[in-house]
DNA sequence: CGAAATAGCCAAAGCGCTTTGGAAGTCTCT
DNA sequence: AGAGACTTCCAAAGCGCTTTGGCTATTTCG
């Protein structure tokens, strides 16, 4: 059943019909019931790609996913997705993933826009200055950010988390608990929001005249294993931290292991608080020391990323508005007093 | 750049251009490497969109996301598309996820076909006699299922690793070393590669007169806290196990710490051998005690079930052609000897 | 050598929608 | 009553491809 049909059976031009359907003014209101009934009625949908070719609008939104054999998804992806699905569903927004090669993302930006694949995008784990951004900016396809970038001359919308704010918190219990040798093992440093981080744990060192050591600080990508040897390395030193700040639960999960490996203990030789980014299959409380952690729901910025991308779309947002959610600080069972 | 202007700097109809694109024979050859220089020189690509209207095909694959506020995707989700990305990048192979109800999948796989929005979708973690399978069989989309169900008179194209067979020798191993007490921690019961799995088990007993107590098969979604309590729960019985196979390394995580918890040992108490479909961010042999597993990367499935899309697309596969992946065993510490 | 086959090209008709540029008919106002 | 302003609809022109049917040379073959 296309619009052909459907106009051919109640007897009114293909114009109007569409019309009608589309919700535009310059149709009788009964006609306007007519056609809706109808529709509604044999079950017309209009035909996407027919619509897409006529409009240049997909309904889809894109992200392109950085790939390659050396190149891992970020397990947090998949919660994140959750989050986006669970907003998309309700609005038959589908979603787009263009694979492209990760040292050459620029060229799949491109084309999907040259193609008009996909209405708007998405951009995750920026950095400073990131390309993609300053790309997408250019190309003029509607985009938020997931997460924040700096050093750039123009301002673009994003949903960010106040990664500096929870770090500093956490940071803060630990100095108030008589902690004075932090560490942080960190997500890529390359990345805003591990800036944002150590930037956080920095200040509130700062502010009791403390510092972060050289060597205590750890930049690496979020794997277990990393995490273990990041803990190892801080802590078979001649004055190992007293307490860790760790970007992942997943890191944590090493640390976790490296000082059961040490012999020592949580939390009376080292006080742990790692940030969470609410997995269902991993949680902080479940610890074997229930793990005190910042917590934000990557799953519910998903969704909000979805939203105001389709809002976007239908421009009834515009502009570079930030939104920056603040984090929770949950003390649990991994926390305690400097020991000595 | 459309085909209309290009045609027209080469003094020649769209059709021959279109024709001299697309391979179709008849048009000289001379002419076509004109066609081709020309494109190529000035930068042309086919709308995708008039294209698509055209022909009905829009070169992507699909994947219907089941979500819902109390759904969560599977994190091994994320490592297959690792693997799906790397083969369709280098194909321009775009990947389109349609969110739906996990109650009603069926309206949206009946969406995507109707809109013909994509060419081909790979269903996964089916159950045995899946309704999905059963749909897009009748609705006569290309499809590859990853993973397999059972009890259907039609036979289908999938790709799966021997879950029986991997499973089976983990057992076998286990029964080799003097454990008659084997635990099953598996993963939801409804689905076919847990049923696969318990199957080789069970049959690993029954070669040594041995079964698989009630109490001692535990299927749980996988989370590492659903490890831990069933792991809790096995090992507080008057008689425990000995050795315990897991279905996943998330899991394993879980037993391991109620091992700790219990304050037994393994391997000395408890043998544990888990499946890992291979995380970059979590590797069986940094646990603990490096733990014995069997191994199939989730990843390399990925790139095969894309492969594989592609060429159902284009005519190249045809048919129920099942693929079934055997699974390496790979033996670390965690295993040993029944004690006693 | 003439008929039939083949090679190589083209015009035009889709694909199914949206949107432009009217054209009637109806109201309103002087 | 006639001019102007709405209201309500329509025919037709896109959007940019693919594909059908046909046409003109050129080659092949009995």
């Amino acid at each position: 059943m296309n619009l052909k049909q459907l106009s051919h059976m109640l007897s009114l031009s293909q114009t109007t019909v569409s019309r009608a359907l589309n919700g535009y003014p310059e149709v009788n209101e009964e006609t306007r019931r007519r056609v809706m009934d109808a529709a509604k009625h044999h079950g017309y949908r209009p035909n996407p790609s027919a619509r897409r070719l006529a409009t240049g609008k997909s309904g889809m939104i894109g992200y392109v996913l950085p790939t390659g054999a050396a190149v891992d998804i970020d397990p947090h992806f998949v919660e994140f997705l959750s989050g986006l699905g669970d907003y998309a569903r309700a609005h038959e927004l589908d979603l787009v993933l263009s694979p492209a090669d990760a040292d050459d993302e620029e060229t799949t930006y491109r084309r999907i826009v040259a193609n008009r694949q996909v209405d708007a995008v998405y951009i995750s784990s920026p950095r400073p200055a990131d390309k993609r951004l300053a790309l997408v900016n250019t190309l003029g396809i509607p985009f938020i950010v997931h997460g924040r970038s700096e050093g750039f001359d123009f301002d673009y919308p994003y949903l960010d988390i106040d990664n500096e704010g929870a770090f500093h918190e956490a940071a803060r219990l630990l100095i108030q608990l008589g902690h004075k040798r932090l560490a942080l093992i960190n997500g890529n440093e390359r990345e805003t929001f591990a800036i944002h981080r150590e930037r956080g744990v920095r200040r509130a060192l700062a502010a009791s005249g403390l510092t972060l050591g050289e060597r205590h600080i750890r930049s690496v990508t979020m794997t277990e294993e990393n995490g273990y040897r990041a803990a190892r390395r801080l802590l078979e030193e001649a004055e190992p931290p007293t307490a860790i700040v760790c970007s992942s639960l997943i890191m944590a999960l090493g640390v976790v292991r490296a000082v059961r490996d040490l012999d020592r203990t949580i939390p009376g030789d080292l006080s742990l608080v790692a940030h969470d980014d609410v997995f269902p299959w991993l949680r902080p409380e479940n610890f074997p020391v229930p793990l005190s952690t910042t917590r934000s729901s990557i799953r519910l910025a998903g969704a909000r990323v979805a939203e105001r991308l389709a809002a976007r779309i239908s421009e009834l947002e515009e502009g570079a508005r930030g939104e920056v959610w603040p984090v929770d600080l949950v003390v649990r069972g991994s926390v305690a007093g400097a020991p000595g």
